[in-house]
DNA sequence: TATGAATGAGGTTTCATTCAT
DNA sequence: TATGAATGAAACCTCATTCAT
């Protein structure tokens, strides 16, 4: 019936599913950038049909409504933490190694892009009262704990530590990498270099089987 | 028209004044309350005028516009905060009680309001895109900073520290203060009291001339 | 506080009603003629407002959202149809006089307003999806079957009859001046006075004890 | 591009014309299902599209437009009713049967399909303001009213009747049948038994020379 | 014959703000 | 000081229809 080129009807397919991957993509990408300048609420449809160049109609062929475009842009945020939990899985073979990568996490965590702390935020905010971004978020922060409480738990000096005591340093840790996100933000005076200096020792601290 | 009874005019511009400045907080009161359960965006004058009480035209009376609200709930949410700073300082005579009392502030940072927390997000948000609330934000985190660093100036192990070093601990310590109450909302299961014993630990060290 | 004029409280709250009231009305009697003329769904409330010469967001102030309107005007409808019934309760004092204000009727319902009759059609497509609608219109029917039978209860020759009987022919009655309306929609040629004598015979039937 | 198998061109032509007939009922079968449930105007290309499964194009090589799907659905209808017609002249021969067959036909049409009933009174409503489907409903209606009254004159009671006095008796009985749909949408309660023993005595009398 | 991506107008509804009273 | 009716722009979303393939 169909196929009347010489292409199979899967390669057509494919091709027809990765231009609308694409085409969602590029929605995201437009919306992305617009709730980083604006928020959610302040971004219009309209504005994010402008940037991502296609119909403000046709975006509901790929979003079923503003508040899909809301959770994909934060499913994509949480799936790049997510990433970055696996890169210190990939890279922290030994003790040392694990520490070194954890400190550059704080270093990149200090400086990341302002954009997307402000998109951080603007998630954060909408987390305290949609549930549909609730939910996410508390779903990721789950699977990334999870996945913290193994990594630490590879460190011989941790070891002997109860469950419980593990995750509050890893809870005291993710709070330090959140908080100085917001410090930025407040305060553009903030002298990384020193500030790094002092979370060292703290995560060094924080590693140790005793901290003090 | 006015002056019905025998009393002076000042006295009744003075109470005036005063009920005008009732009249104002209701709003604020009512203000605050929609803010923390809807945000900035989704909070129309209505639901406001409802609340508090007061028809929608005469929040004008008041208030120019709603980002004027707004800017009176982020000053009264910074007041707030600097409030807490003062009570350090009265409270913290002493090393040993400067310490407890920072301890305690910590304490409360974790177990603090839900709703206020939110608003708290809310106004980072906020922050991040309306430049008049990102410069009241600035402004009352410069203040708090100097009056932080003149804190912890009164301790003894802290007097020889270079000021870079020391306002490095403080934007660490703030860091935390901040993050904490993020990880609160992300992470509902957040065990509090294994979090501040870790903490606790994490400020002691911070407070000496040499952390580790 | 308010009443600086001479005019009473109950005065000022009395007139905002009723002008409230005339306001409402104003935007029931707009959107009648556009049901009329366009249907419940191809009129928009831009129509509505040009007609009512009211802005389309204050339509909001007096009806919820669009729905509220199509019930405003269906509670209408009936409400009329309810007022013939009591009409002819009020005039059929007489078995003779209910006969013949009975016939009355039918001869109204056959020259019946074009608009009214396609506006009792548009309600009646509407009952068969719209839930709302059809509670109103089963509801109002049910009313105005209670008062039918009591009507013909008045009649000696149709008091021994059985109810359900009773109700069988009231049914029979309805059914022939709601058809009579379609017909006239369907067919401009029919002879209305030919018609109603057919019809004057069959209601004399109908009120005989023994039909034939 | 055609013509894959060894069967001439007519053959083919024959069968595409035959396939594409059954894809055009295909659509109006779906668009039928739609209408009675939603309407004409809550009825989209998309959904039609989706339960005729056809794609929303596609749907365009077989109808003009929306309002040709409408016109097509009317026009089934309307010819359904003809072969209802049509049916009481093949079954009427003798006078009796006639009779018989008339009441059987008023005991159907009060226990009509709800779906069915929806339709109809969806086609009345779109034909007082659609000009396309007024004058489709009031040109079968004449072709019916036409044959009806060849009917009824092969009556040898009712052949002495003036046309006219013909008609109008024609006109009540299709008033009474109408009627009854609407009757059963409004009053679910109907007594169906008792309501039909009513009218069979009505019919009987229409059917007589003088009635009374 | 068949698809479904794409458009853009137009639908309902909300909202900040103004103004007569 | 106080009301709340009123506005009109702009928000989100749907839809009939077209067109490249």
């Amino acid at each position: 019936m169909r196929n009347r080129t010489t292409s199979t009807d899967d390669e057509l397919d494919a091709a027809a599913d990765e231009q609308g991957a694409d085409r969602r993509l590029q929605v995201l990408r437009a919306a992305a950038t617009c709730f980083q300048k604006h928020g959610f609420h302040a971004t219009s449809i309209q504005r994010i049909s402008q940037l991502a160049d296609m119909s403000p109609g046709h975006i509901y062929h790929y979003f079923r409504n503003k508040e899909a475009i809301v959770a994909g842009i934060v499913e994509q945020c949480l799936a790049d933490d997510f990433q970055r939990v696996e890169r210190l899985r990939r890279d922290g073979r030994t003790a040392a190694a694990l520490e070194e990568a954890l400190i550059a996490e704080f270093e990149s965590g200090i400086a990341v892009n302002q954009g997307r702390a402000a998109l951080d935020v603007e998630i954060m905010a909408e987390a305290t009262r949609n549930p549909t971004v609730a939910a996410l978020v508390q779903q990721a922060d789950e699977v990334a704990r999870a996945r913290g409480m193994g990594l630490l738990r590879q460190l011989p000096s941790l070891q002997k530590l109860p469950p419980k005591e593990l995750a509050a340093r890893l809870a005291v840790m993710k709070a330090i990498v959140n908080g100085l996100a917001i410090r930025s933000l407040c305060d553009p005076t903030l002298n990384r270099a020193a500030t790094m200096r002092v979370i060292k020792q703290l995560v060094r601290a924080l590693l140790k089987e005793k901290m003090v």
